[in-house]
DNA sequence: GTGCTGACACAGG
DNA sequence: ACCTGTGCCAGCA
């Protein structure tokens, strides 16, 4: 396997290393769990929780957007329809309210 | 290379 | 709960 070099160009549909790595990150996730942005970033010993908002936000519809949220538990504002369907049809545990996932019982250990 | 933009995090108020 | 400032950094024009 060959590094990616400086010499490669990445055209439409290509992803850099890290956007990959962050997508099959969140691909790993099981339904019903979730991880923060920041828990990516530290589960993949790479970047930090901003990147991978960035990355999440231009390809983020390709896999399971909806268990990568805040470190609070809450959405990102246009996102909550959506996100609160899927936590319900997965049975995701949310805080009393219902507006926030309860990261205490839904974040991922990453096994 | 330069300069925004934004699905972040955290400390304060 | 809401807002502001600071630090952060990948992607893109």
């Amino acid at each position: 396997m060959v590094p990616v070099s400086t010499h490669d160009r990445r055209g439409v549909g290509e992803l850099t290393r890290f956007a990959s790595q962050v997508l099959d990150v969140v691909d790993r996730i099981p339904s019903g769990r979730v991880l923060t942005y920041g828990d990516v970033a530290e589960y993949l010993g790479e970047g930090r929780a901003r990147g991978v908002g960035t990355v999440m936000a231009r390809y983020g519809g390709a896999v399971a957007w909806w268990r990568v949220l805040r470190a609070d538990g809450s959405v990102a504002p246009g996102l909550q329809e959506r996100a609160f369907a899927r936590y319900a049809a997965e049975g995701t545990p949310l805080r009393r309210g219902g507006s926030r996932v309860d990261l205490s019982r839904a974040r991922w250990d990453g096994r």
